[in-house]
Parts: structure tokens; C-alpha cells; sequence
DNA sequence: CGCTTCGTTGATGGGAATCAATAACGGTGG
DNA sequence: CCACCGTTATTGATTCCCATCAACGAAGCG
């Protein structure tokens, strides 16, 4: 559904997903999309793509780092990647997972808010900012897909609120698990019950606001109530499917 | 700072903040800065404003409710009013407060995420959406504020998931003082100590992930250890800011 | 095969939720 | 102006759950 920009290759206007469909859709179709849908030449088309940097990071690698000046925005094409905000003494907070088809640039702040940390062999798109601004004031369409995209993200960023403030340790996994399954759906493009889990428990408590060992005792939980089971470490096998939407309290 | 649009007045260009200072700024404000930028016709200008009607909100009406198709969007210019979502068994979390200023209408979904209700006599411009669509396919502009602000939310709205992920109930309480004193200080272009809280202690409770007893045990302890004080029920009068800022980590 | 890292399980204590009672506020009407 | 009442906020006593501390087990790797 994603794809990298290395070297100028022309653009298929078959391989290109329908506009509106903006959940699972990798910027760089947008761009795509975009050129299809402008009439650009193909001349065109190759500058959009000559000035995204399709780069590998490598697991444990640091994309970038807090407080830094947001040189680049990224889409991120294969792997996985982690938000991680710490305080002085240590608390750590993960503020999300960044999955294949997402974009990182979207914030007010002209410096990065947290760490951005592969979890597993990844790889990114890169534009520079100032190149970003000047092709979203080009194509109006740009900017309307990303502003999208920042609502989408709000409308997620409060439901993950409504999770850490009122939900108990079991109902914040369930919607977790839930909503990691949703991505990945979207993403493969099926619905499978199988969820891979590329971040540790650590991680998982981190974003849920737990520790790693209420983290693990919940998991058990889960697993004695026969909603889930656990194939491998990174794997959960969903078993009972309206019942972790219920436990989660269905707010999807 | 922010103008309802009560009739046709006439645009003053003078009244009208620099670009890119989004922060207090009122969409309707922003419109009529548009209509400078893009040197439209007064006829124009009077046609946007005919769009938006400008109309009260009694204290405890509900503007809309959760579910609901959005049909309009809101700008506020008076009063204040509560994002509430509540769960089936009564769990209420307060997503966040409305201020003059604040814009309604950056959502994914095109129905309510919760009710807003009024918690103080207000008033809202009020803008159908599909109106709003026009609005923003015309003027590029719009929407790069749109964009701009909902990239803003975003960030306050991570801030907000770290809080409840992992501060404790007087860093919560503190962060939350100290934003809310921010947003007043913009709001009324100066930076007083003192900051009223037109919200009670249950909703700020539900706003923290907190009861509403150990907001107000909370505030009592700030209260003995001279941070705050408490002229009024909902005045809070901010004796040491430097103090205040540490126990709340800094991230403001 | 031992090492290291990560995850699970167990025992304990602290802190916020809960339950309960009192106190302060705000409005109304006398 | 003050007495009254409903609502809201504060304070107190208790309970329960999660974090913490600690030990054990499992998995990846040289």
C-alpha cells in the first residue's frame, strides 16, 4: 500500500488508492495521487519524488531526538517506530506507535516533542520541512489531506485520553489490542485475529500508563478469560472479539 | 480579541492580529483576515459573515450531543463551555474546556465525539459545515490555519495523555493551573496570578482522571504549601509560579 | 552452554477511590 | 438583611488496587 520513493520510477495512476481514503494511505500516494489528480508532467512528478530520501533505520536506532529543530517530516514505509517523551526522573511516557502508512510532522512546535525510536528494522521517507512548505502551498490538495490526517489523529489522541483518565488496566489493553488489530487490518488489508505486538511490555505500559508488571498480570488476565491467547511473546491471537469490544467499552 | 458577527460591520483592517499568531485568535478573526489578505470585495467580506450566525448559550445547555451529526462548526467568543464524553456505567471523562477564542470543528468524524455543554453563560459563532467546506476549498488560507491549529490541539493533546499517563494528582493539578492561566494570559493579552476556573471541582476532576475528592485534597495541599491560594471557590490565585512549574515538570 | 535481557509471578505497602459526614456556597423568599 | 434550602466543596475513615520490590523463568545470542 506504501511505497518508497527510491529513484525516480513513474507513477502508476492504477496502483493508486481512491481519494478520501486517507486511513491506511502513505503520504507518498497522496503525492502521487496528488499529481494524478493536478495533470502534473511527468517532469513534475520525478522533482516531488527527488526530494523525499528513502532511508533505513535500523532497530534501536533514534530517528530523532527532543528539543531538536524539526529539520524533516517523515512517512514511514516499513517497520516500526516508537514516541517516547521522558521526564527528569526518569518517568517515561510512550505517546504512540508509528505503524507503515503513517506520517510524523504533524505538530505546532518547531522543535520535536519526543524521541522517535525504531522498534524494529525500519525504514522512512524523509523530506525537508522547508521543502514540505513549499509543496503544501503548491498543491491545496496536500494541505487538505494532512489537515485530515491531524484531525484523525486528534479524534485518536482523545480517545486514548478517555482511555489513560477512566479506564481500569484490563479495559485500556482490550482497547489497545483492539485498535493495534484495527491498524493492522487496514494496513494488510484483512481482518485476521492475529496481532503482532512489535513493541515490548515495557513499551505497552509506557503507552497505557502501567507498569510493565500490571502490563504482564493483565495479559495473563485476558488470557484466563479466554479473550485472547498468546502464541509467541509478539503475537496475540484475538479469541473472543466482541468481548474485548465490550470489556473496552466499544468506543472505537 | 475575538468579534461575533452580529450583522454586516464593516472590516477594520487595524483590528486585526499579525499572521501566524494563532493562538488566541478567533476564527472569525481569521476570516477577516483573510478577506485582507485576498483583497477581497466588502460584498465578500459580508457574504462570509452571513454564513455565521452569532448565538447565545445558556449556562447548562448542551450545544450538541454525542453522536449527533456535526452540522455546524463553532467558534467561541464568550463564556466557556465542557467537552464531556461519558461512558455507558457513568464514567465521565471532560475532554477538555472551551474558551473564546477556541474553534469547534476539528474532528475525523462527521458526528459528535461528545457533548458540549455550557458551563458559563456563552455565546458561538456557529458556521454550517457544508458551508465551511466552501469556505475552505475557496480560501487556501483557511485551511492552512485549520491545519495550523489542529497541529497545536495535537500537541496540547499529548501533553494532556502524558499528565494522565504518568503525573501525579498535584503535577496534574499544577499543569492544569498553569495552562489555564496561559490561556487566559492570551486571552486577555497580559499575565495576571490570578486565574478563575469557570469550571466546578467535579469536572476538573474528570478532566484529570481524578475524583473529585483528591482534586480538592489536591488543592488544599498545594493550598498549605503556599503554591496557590484560594480567594474564591473558582479563583486561584497563583503565589508561586516558578514553584508551580517545577512540581508540573515544565512541559508547558 | 552460560550470559544477558526480557517477561512472568509472588509479596508487600502506599495512595487514590470509595463511603460517609460536615461545611461552605448561592440562590430564593420572607 | 437574614434565615432557609439545595447544591457543591471539604474533610475524615476505610478499602481496594496498582506500584513497588523481589525472585523466578524464558528467550535470544554469542
Amino acid at each position: 500500500m506504501s511505497r518508497p520513493a527510491s529513484g525516480p520510477e513513474q507513477s502508476s495512476t492504477t496502483s493508486v488508492p481512491a481519494e478520501g481514503n486517507g486511513v491506511g494511505e502513505c503520504l507518498h500516494c497522496s503525492i502521487r495521487h496528488l499529481s494524478v489528480c493536478s495533470a502534473l508532467s511527468c517532469d513534475e512528478v520525478q522533482a516531488l519524488e527527488r526530494i523525499t530520501t528513502s532511508m533505513p533505520v535500523p532497530m534501536g536506532a533514534t530517528l530523532a531526538r527532543s528539543g531538536e529543530p524539526r529539520a524533516h517530516v517523515f512517512t514511514v514505509t516499513e517497520g516500526a517506530l516508537r514516541l517516547v517523551r521522558t521526564l527528569a526522573d526518569g518517568r517515561r511516557q510512550v505517546n504512540g506507535f508509528v505503524l507503515p502508512g503513517d506520517y510524523l510532522g504533524l505538530s505546532g512546535s518547531d522543535h520535536h516533542r519526543y524521541d522517535i525510536e525504531a522498534i524494529a528494522e525500519s525504514r522512512v521517507c524523509r523530506v525537508p520541512t522547508s521543502q514540505m512548505r513549499d509543496l503544501r502551498q503548491r498543491y491545496p490538495h496536500l494541505e487538505r489531506k494532512l489537515l485530515q490526517r491531524a484531525c484523525q489523529e486528534l479524534d485518536a489522541a482523545q480517545d486514548n485520553a478517555l482511555a489513560l483518565a477512566r479506564l481500569q488496566p484490563p479495559e485500556r489493553l482490550a482497547d489497545f489490542l483492539l485498535r493495534l488489530a484495527a491498524r493492522e487490518a487496514t494496513l494488510l488489508g484483512r481482518q485476521g485475529n492475529r496481532v503482532s505486538l512489535p513493541m515490548g511490555r515495557g513499551d505497552i505500559a509506557d503507552h497505557l500508563g502501567l507498569t510493565m508488571e500490571t502490563v504482564s498480570r493483565t495479559f495473563t488476565k485476558l488470557r484466563q478469560q479466554g479473550l485472547i491467547a498468546l502464541p509467541h511473546l509478539n503475537v496475540v491471537e484475538i479469541l473472543d472479539f466482541a468481548g474485548l469490544q465490550q470489556l473496552a467499552n466499544d468506543q472505537l
